[in-house]
DNA sequence: AAAATTTTAAAACACTTGTTTCAAATATTT
DNA sequence: AAATATTTGAAACAAGTGTTTTAAAATTTT
């Protein structure tokens, strides 16, 4: 052995991450990115790559932060459809009071099919985010809480467009108060 | 006088337009642009403008096309929960059989807030959109066939939504059953 | 037909891009 | 302590960026 890596990975990681989610990728630099890191080109090319591979790793590291933080939040929830009305207004205060919207939102519509690695990270976000909800819904179902005659899959695509649909809607009206409106009318529906 | 403009303005924008909405604007470069507009790019800055200002008159024209071609699908329509159900099948047809998403989406998600003259132009398009729904859903109301106690606005809002996700959805999936079921489960939700 | 005016094409511009090079610094092993 | 091995910082790299320049081509007016 010689010499060891002076650079905290994670915590160069995460900086790069805040530029890449705030800027997206092709606006952002390297120097935006080394400056942020705090490292230098020679280190980052050494231990993590380039641009693109840091892209991958900062995309990852984003849906991992974002399940656990889900993971954490909701186990043992008393009911499911309580546990789901806590996911949607969960939703609706996340995307109202965070700087930037959701970074695998921007980097699908940024990427749209042209990027098989980063598509494939953000499936695996979706995918989590599906079958959690689909689980909740399922329970919910069997609780009487929700029409049985509904597919829960489709109950839980249709949640998740619509999460993202608030993003969208933010960003362009800044209103809190419309989202807040959508998640309680969209809380009556599903309990018809 | 002296010499005449040789090349089609509103062809060129059109050209420009496709590239941007493909690719989105920081990842065109201005010869992506004048290949495919087919100028020089001393004649685009005669013309048009800097990359800027084409990007603007390019949003400006794909809102202009998506209106006008609501404006002549949807008149003199029988029924307005009828149009209603036509215009949702329609947004999931749409979303699914085009080759690129929504260029006011990639925009408004890769701008973020930074750019208000795009920001205006997308919101302009969307008041639009918004004010289309909401009568037909007022109509709709007023007729019995969508549940008087709930507020348009916020329906119109949460359509529009909807519709957001589903590009994000086929974006990442590329699955059109995905959308049509839930297109047909937001129908049957509506008339509850 | 000449003068005037504008557009066009090609090249050049300065600057930024992502990435690499290379010597100096730093650590480990012998 | 010397030899070895790796990281680091600064500079350099070629290619690409958005934009401007300049002279030739094209059209209208005199």
């Amino acid at each position: 052995m010689a010499r060891l890596v002076e650079f905290d990975e994670e915590q160069a990681i995460q900086k790069a991450m805040e530029v890449f989610w705030k800027k997206g990728y092709a606006a952002t630099s390297m120097r935006d990115l080394t400056d942020a890191m705090q490292i230098n080109s020679s280190s980052l090319y050494n231990t993590i790559g380039d641009k693109h591979k840091l892209f991958v790793k900062c995309i990852k590291h984003y849906t991992k932060m974002r399940i656990r933080a889900v993971e954490q939040r909701y186990t043992n929830f008393a009911s499911p459809i309580q546990a789901l009305e806590n996911f949607i207004k969960d939703a609706a205060d996340i995307i109202t009071t965070e700087a930037n919207s959701c970074m695998c939102i921007k980097a699908t519509f940024e990427i749209e099919g042209e990027d098989p690695e980063i598509q494939v990270a953000v499936n695996a976000y979706d995918d989590f985010t599906h079958q959690f909800l689909k689980s909740l819904i399922e329970n919910s179902q069997n609780e009487g809480e929700i029409d049985r005659s509904e597919n829960a899959d489709t109950i839980a695509d249709y949640l998740t467009s619509v999460f993202i649909g608030w993003y969208n809607s933010f960003v362009l009206h800044k209103d809190p108060i419309k989202i807040r409106n959508m998640a309680d009318f969209i809380i009556r529906q599903l309990r018809h």
